[in-house]
DNA sequence: CCGCGCGGGCGTACGGCGTACGGCCGCGTT
DNA sequence: AACGCGGCCGTACGCCGTACGCCCGCGCGG
């Protein structure tokens, strides 16, 4: 299937599966199954061990039916992928937008932020194209309505929110792979490290790499303080809210 | 394997491939294969048709050998992967720093831009953690030595770095999504939206996303003007930059 | 009241992957 | 002349996604 990918074939078929287009099964007894209960099993294995760990003998398996099954409902693994991306996005909380632009945005990226660390699997799984599902788009519309006044035209509205989720993404991915990499290894990111420098140590001749050595140093030991990861965060996303007031504030001084 | 990961197993060995730890074979012909021709063969197929479609028996039909020679070379495809990656970034530019620190900082973005096109398996490889060889450690050199001199902390430095790069790369992303989407549907953009358009509307209900709709539509139209990726690269990048400055000004007039 | 169609459920099997293991073969050394 | 070792690789195993066709039991038309 090439690692996850989707909807190469029929965009209806996918789609209504997105959308849970089905007419209500008439039987007496419902059938054991359904797309719901498939994709939370599916999620809930992500979640626990990883992407990697979701193959569809696992999900059937966690249903208590046979691995075929599940085919019933699901045309393949990479359309069950995009709908528990889809339903993922649906458990993000959409407040009431509230305080000025700024504020709002750091909110909106904090809340991606958060998605991806209840669900790591994403950030490996979102690659292609967006889902297109219900959940998505309402993500989509609630976090654009949150800075659509702010000045700019459409299509820098769209620039900015995907800068923001860009960046949020980077992060979260950087805070991902220490977790998963301590999971998969069972040694924490300060093990790694010392296990792994003093043979950089015999490699690397003295005073090769004059500025990576002193910076990388004084990064890794910010990282060793276990909070390495929400520094670039809270750092990244204070410089790409500055660098988006200068627009905004150029645009209301030229109006 | 679990889709890439790398030197989960001994890190003298792994690091020991990359630093190119080798005696040179005393015997009168060398051996028909090496860990660069395997390099360079793996780079070639992932290059051309993506990582889904490098694999050990590939690569080692490619080279005119039997399978499991590739073997005696490399422990395994996640260190091949690894080594890969640190041979690409040894093909980037480093001319001598100059201009200003904006200037210097936007060439390495531009850089890491081409780079991420030239080879988009990049794009989907660097899960985990960073691969430590010497054509790394050089190219993070180089990129830091380019603004050691900004006024900021070390720490800060690196975020900044971090921070830049990780934007290339989710714009890098995005462009690439386009591309290989194009090749295995056969659509190009524009064929794929209008495919999907008519049964998305029927699914939404009028009007359930007004925002998204206009936005998402002004959005569209610049992307299927064919330069939508670049766009948004360009428009994150600039912004970036100027919430950089915020910081670099505010140190500077702090002095 | 009967039988039949149909849809949910699934056993088996296929092709492809990464790679463990053990053997073969020819060279450089002793 | 004998040996050992490094390069090479055929075979096989366990995993994956999933095509295909069968079985079974329910609800409905006669």
């Amino acid at each position: 299937m090439a690692s996850e990918r989707k909807a190469t074939a029929d965009p209806a078929r996918s789609l209504a599966l997105l959308w849970r287009t089905r007419e209500p099964t008439s039987r007496s007894a419902g059938p054991a199954l359904s797309v719901d209960r498939i994709v939370r099993a599916a999620i809930d294995i992500a979640d626990a061990e990883g992407l990697d760990a979701l193959t569809m003998r696992r999900v059937a398996e966690a249903l208590g039916v046979g691995t075929m099954s599940v085919y019933t409902y699901v045309p393949g693994k990479a359309e069950l992928v995009a709908v528990m991306i889809d339903t993922a996005y649906g458990e993000m909380p959409r407040p009431a937008v509230e305080g000025d632009w700024r504020t709002r945005l750091e909110r909106i990226a904090r809340d991606n932020l958060a998605l991806y660390q209840r669900h790591p699997w994403m950030l490996r799984a979102e690659t292609t194209r967006p889902v297109l599902g219900p959940h998505l788009m309402a993500k989509y519309d609630y976090e654009l309505s949150a800075i659509v006044d702010i000045g700019l035209t459409d299509v820098e509205i769209d620039a900015v929110l995907t800068l923001v989720l860009g960046h949020v993404k980077s992060a979260a991915r950087a805070a991902s792979e220490v977790v998963d990499l301590e999971r998969e290894t069972g040694m924490t990111d300060g093990q790694w490290w010392q296990s792994h420098a003093p043979w950089l140590e015999t490699f690397m001749t003295a005073g090769a790499y004059p500025t990576a050595s002193r910076v990388g140093t004084a990064a890794g030991q910010q990282h060793a303080a276990a909070y390495g990861p929400e520094y670039a965060f809270e750092f990244g996303l204070q410089r790409v809210l500055d660098g988006i007031s200068v627009v905004v504030a150029e645009r209301a001084a030229n109006r």
